[in-house]
Order: structure tokens, then sequence, then C-alpha cells
DNA sequence: TATCAGTTGATAATGTATTTCATTTTCCCC
DNA sequence: GGGGAAAATGAAATACATTATCAACTGATA
């Protein structure tokens, strides 16, 4: 939030999102938002997620359900991946510098400079597994 | 192609596929088909390429340009990754068992099991590194 | 406080992808 | 080689998430 306006939709959009923990999609953020207070666009919903996430203050991921997901980007949660259970839908996130200096090493050999990357693997969470 | 009928449409449809090389999204290849052919409605190219994917015969990665491309999975494609240049847009593949291995740990740290994964670096390729 | 650019909200528009449905085509069996 | 059921096609309609439009409004600034 730098040289835009604090209007009061803005306020209420932002707190509502970072209390919600997690991962939210803008329709989900717009619903729970209407159950407290009516009279909010969804279109200032869509615009305020986009205008944190170009401010670096949320990221949104484009997992498998067609719509994208934002989540809260604060200091504590630096860059993370995601696992994903495509049976219930429960995301764990990960970190693993590892990983994450082959990618480094794969890029080098191929000329790459990374900007960005994004790693998701889907499967069957350990309550899912079970399930055929 | 295991107990669907084999008509004129998807032969094409899949010729031009398989030739095409790289990732092609269902419009690219559609204006493609009819450059040389007209009369294939594009519903069918959609329809088509999904019946490949489901038979595992190709497969749809979302990138960040906001529709699905398609690209072959023959035998000698097996899986593999991809760098993606954000500056010209090329497409780079790359496997790296090393990854592979760590993220199988990673999932069975969370007592996930790994159905399928993808990872994409974004960057600037050696021709556009130099750009700003 | 007056001003005015930034913001809002309802709605229309966009763009990719899927569905509908009447018509056509393929496959299978005789 | 037909006959017919089932599947496939094409054009248009639809779905759906997201973005653009635009008049009305509002917060920051002089």
């Amino acid at each position: 939030r730098k040289k835009l306006r604090l209007t009061d939709q803005r306020k209420l959009i932002v707190n509502a999102f970072s209390r919600k923990k997690g991962h939210v999609s803008a329709e989900e953020l717009y619903r729970h938002i209407q159950k407290t207070t009516s009279s909010i666009g969804f279109a200032t919903v869509y615009r305020t997620l986009n205008l944190l996430a170009n401010a670096g203050l949320a990221s949104g991921k484009n997992f498998r359900d067609g719509f994208v997901r934002f989540e809260c980007c604060r200091e504590a949660t630096k860059h993370h991946d995601h696992l994903i259970c495509t049976q219930c839908g429960k995301i764990i996130e990960f970190t693993n510098t590892h990983i994450e200096k082959l990618q480094e090493t794969v890029a080098k050999d191929h000329g790459f400079i990374i900007k960005d990357h994004s790693l998701e693997i889907y499967g069957r969470c350990r309550n899912c597994a079970g399930d055929k």
C-alpha cells in the first residue's frame, strides 16, 4: 500500500483476507465478506487482490480447479511450494532448499535466469490415501 | 485410441497435432488446421485433444497465459518439466531425476502419495537475458 | 472546503472451454 | 453390401472466472 487510497472497502477486504488463512479464491473471499458486510462488489475484491498481488503482499496460484487462489505473503511465509490432495483439496506447504538449488543448476545449464518458479505435487494426503 | 471411432476429423486432428512439435493450444491447432482443411469445428478440436489427454497420449499444461497448451506424449518423451521464458515464450523441457527423488521424499514426509506433479521455472532464456 | 484523480459497484464484456442438439458418420452384424 | 444403433460432428448456445466500462462517489490534497 504505497500510493493508493485507503478506502473502507480496501480495509475490509485486506482485513478479511489476512484473517483467512490458507488459499482463498476471489469468489470465496467475496462470499465470506458478504456474510457480514454487504455492499462490496466482487469487482472490488478482484481488483484489491490483484493490487495486493502486484504489490507482493499476496500471490495467486493457479492449481487445477479452474480459478486462482490467493495466499497472503507475510514476511514469515517466504517462498514455498505445494502439496495438493486431489481427493479432499487439502493444501500443504513445504520448502526444500535442496530442490531449489537443483533448479538453479538446471536453469544455469540452459542459460536461464530464474525469476520465479512453481512446483506443485498432486496426490493423496494421509487421510485420503486409502480411498479408491 | 482404444474403443472409440476412427473418423476423418480425428485422423486429421491427430496428424496435425503430432506433426506440430512443442506446445500447442487448442485454438492454435484449430487455426492451423483451418488453413488447409476447413470444415472442422472448433469443438471437435477441443474434444479430440481432451480425448487424447484422457488416453494419456497428450498432456495439457497450464502455463501462465490463460489457456491450456497440449503436448504430445510419445514414448520417447517421458515425463519432464519446463523452463519458460517470460520474454519470448520459449519453452525448454528438462528432466532431473534428482529433483524427482527429492519430491518423493517430501511427499513421504507428509504422508502423501504422489500421483502427478508439475514444476515450471519462469525466467529469461539465454537470448532474452540481456533485455530489461 | 473545493477540487479532482482515484475508487467503487452494477453490469456488460471478454476469452477459454464445454455442452446441446439436430444431423451426419462410423462401426458391427446380418 | 446394406441397415441401424451408437457415437461423432458442427454451429451455436452456454458456462465460468475474470476484467473492462462508466457514471457516481469519495478520500486526499491544496
